[in-house]
DNA sequence: GTGAATACCCGCATTACCTCA
DNA sequence: GGTGAGGTAATGCGGGTATTC
C-alpha cells in the first residue's frame, strides 16, 4: 500500500473530472491534495478558452481558493459516458449540445418530466435576460412575468444580482400568494430536476452566471435556487471526501501500527539472538538501510562482509539470514540503523 | 497610481422543512 | 398518530476578488 499525498500539484487539479481514475490494485484509489494554489474553478478556466465573450466573468471567477481541492469521485460507479449524457441532456452553454436535435416536448428528450409548459429553446431568452433583463418567453413563468413588471421598469442600470434578487422576491411573492404564508416553503426538487442538476454538476462543479441562468430556465427554477443547489452539492461532496479521507487515514494508522509492532518484535528477537550467541559480536559493523518506497531493509556492510564470514563460522547462518535474507533490498539513504552501536553497548554491558 | 466603495461569488455554519422508519 | 433521524433546500455571515470611481 502506498500513501501518496499531493502537495499542491496544480497540473492535475481535478483528476476525477477526467473521468479516468487510474487506480492500482493495491492502493485505495484515493488521492488527497493539500495544495491551495489552485481552485475548483480551474476547469472553468479551461472552459473560458471556449467562451471568449465571457472574459469578464471568468476573470472574476478566477480566484485562488484557500480550500484544498476535493478529489473524490462520488459519481455513480458506472457513470454515464459524456457523449451519452450530452445526447440525453442538453446543456445550453454547450453549443454542441444545442446542436443535438431533440424533438421539442419529447418525453425522452432533455427536460423530460419537467414543466411541459416551458417553451423550448429558452437559451436565447436566457442570454437576452442576462444581457438586458428582457422579458422572458415563457408565459407561465412567474420569473418572466416579474421581469416584465419590474425588470424592465427598473430604468437604471441594474446588476445581475439585483435582477436575481428581484426575481427571487417576485417568485416568493407569487408563492406567498399561493400559500398565504410568510414561512419559507421548502421546495423539493423533482427527480428529473435533480438528475439534470447532477449531470451539469458532473460537467462543471461551479457555474458561471450564464450557465446558472440557462440552467434555471431549463429547469424552471430561480437562478438563486440553482446557485444554492450547487453550493450544497459542493458541500456534500466535500463532506463525503472528508469521510473518505478519515477512513483512509484510519486504515493507514492501523497499518503503520501493525508494522511498528512487528518491527519492535523483530528487534527484540534480534536482541535476544545477539545475547544468546556471543560470536555475533565478532560481526563487523552492519548498516541497515530501509527503502521508504518498498519498505525493505538492506544490510550494506553485512551483505559483503558477512559473506566473507560465512566460512568462518557456520553458526552465524541463522543470524546472517535474519539480517540479509528476509528483507534485503537495494541501499537507500534513509532510516539507517547502526547495529554496531548496539553491539558495542552489549559488549560494554557484558564486560 | 492608490484607496474606498461596491458587486459578486464562495465556503461555512446553521436553520427549517420534509420524508421515512 | 406521534416522534426522532436523516436529507436537503434555504438563509445569514464573513472573506476574497474584480471593477468602478
Amino acid at each position: 500500500m502506498e500513501l501518496a499525498l499531493s502537495l499542491g500539484d496544480a497540473s492535475k487539479p481535478f483528476l476525477f473530472l477526467d473521468k479516468a481514475p487510474k487506480m492500482g490494485s493495491k492502493d485505495l484509489g484515493f488521492c488527497m491534495g493539500l495544495g491551495g494554489a489552485f481552485s475548483a474553478r480551474s476547469d472553468e478556466s479551461r472552459e473560458s478558452t471556449h467562451e471568449g465573450d465571457h472574459d469578464q466573468d471568468e476573470r472574476r471567477r478566477r480566484r485562488v481558493s484557500s480550500d484544498p481541492p476535493v478529489q473524490l469521485n462520488l459519481l455513480p460507479s458506472a457513470p454515464v459516458p459524456r457523449s451519452h449524457a450530452s445526447s440525453q441532456l442538453r446543456f445550453p452553454w454547450l453549443t454542441d449540445n444545442l446542436a443535438v436535435s431533440e424533438p421539442a416536448g419529447s418525453s425522452d428528450g432533455p427536460g423530460r418530466g419537467l414543466d411541459v409548459n416551458r417553451m423550448p429553446g429558452m437559451v436565447a431568452a436566457a442570454e437576452e435576460a442576462e444581457d438586458a433583463a428582457a422579458p422572458l418567453s415563457s408565459p407561465n413563468s412567474t420569473v418572466s412575468s416579474f421581469q416584465m413588471d419590474f425588470g424592465v421598469g427598473n430604468g437604471g442600470r441594474s446588476s445581475k444580482r439585483d435582477l436575481e434578487l428581484e426575481t427571487d422576491r417576485a417568485s416568493s411573492r407569487a408563492s406567498d400568494d399561493e400559500d398565504n404564508g410568510s414561512t419559507r416553503k421548502k421546495l423539493r426538487l423533482s427527480k428529473d430536476q435533480s438528475a439534470f442538476l447532477e449531470e451539469s454538476f458532473k460537467e462543471h462543479s461551479t457555474l458561471n452566471p450564464k450557465q446558472k441562468l440557462a440552467l434555471a430556465k431549463q429547469l424552471n427554477l430561480r437562478p438563486r435556487q440553482v446557485e444554492v443547489w450547487f453550493q450544497n452539492r459542493r458541500a456534500r461532496t466535500k463532506l463525503k471526501q472528508t469521510e473518505v479521507d478519515c477512513e483512509y487515514l484510519k486504515r493507514c494508522c492501523e497499518t503503520l501500527t501493525d508494522e511498528n509492532r512487528r518491527l519492535q518484535k523483530e528487534l527484540q528477537e534480534l536482541r535476544a539472538l545477539k545475547t544468546s550467541q556471543p560470536f555475533y559480536m565478532q560481526l563487523p559493523a552492519t548498516t541497515l538501510t530501509m527503502c521508504p518506497s518498498c519498505e525493505r531493509v538492506v544490510s550494506t556492510a553485512a551483505a559483503n562482509t558477512t559473506n566473507n564470514n560465512n566460512n568462518n563460522n557456520s553458526n552465524n547462518n541463522s543470524l546472517k539470514s535474519a539480517l540479509t535474507k528476509p528483507r534485503l533490498h537495494h541501499p537507500f539513504a534513509q532510516a539507517q540503523v547502526h547495529m554496531q552501536h548496539q553491539v558495542q553497548a552489549s559488549k560494554g554491558a557484558a564486560a
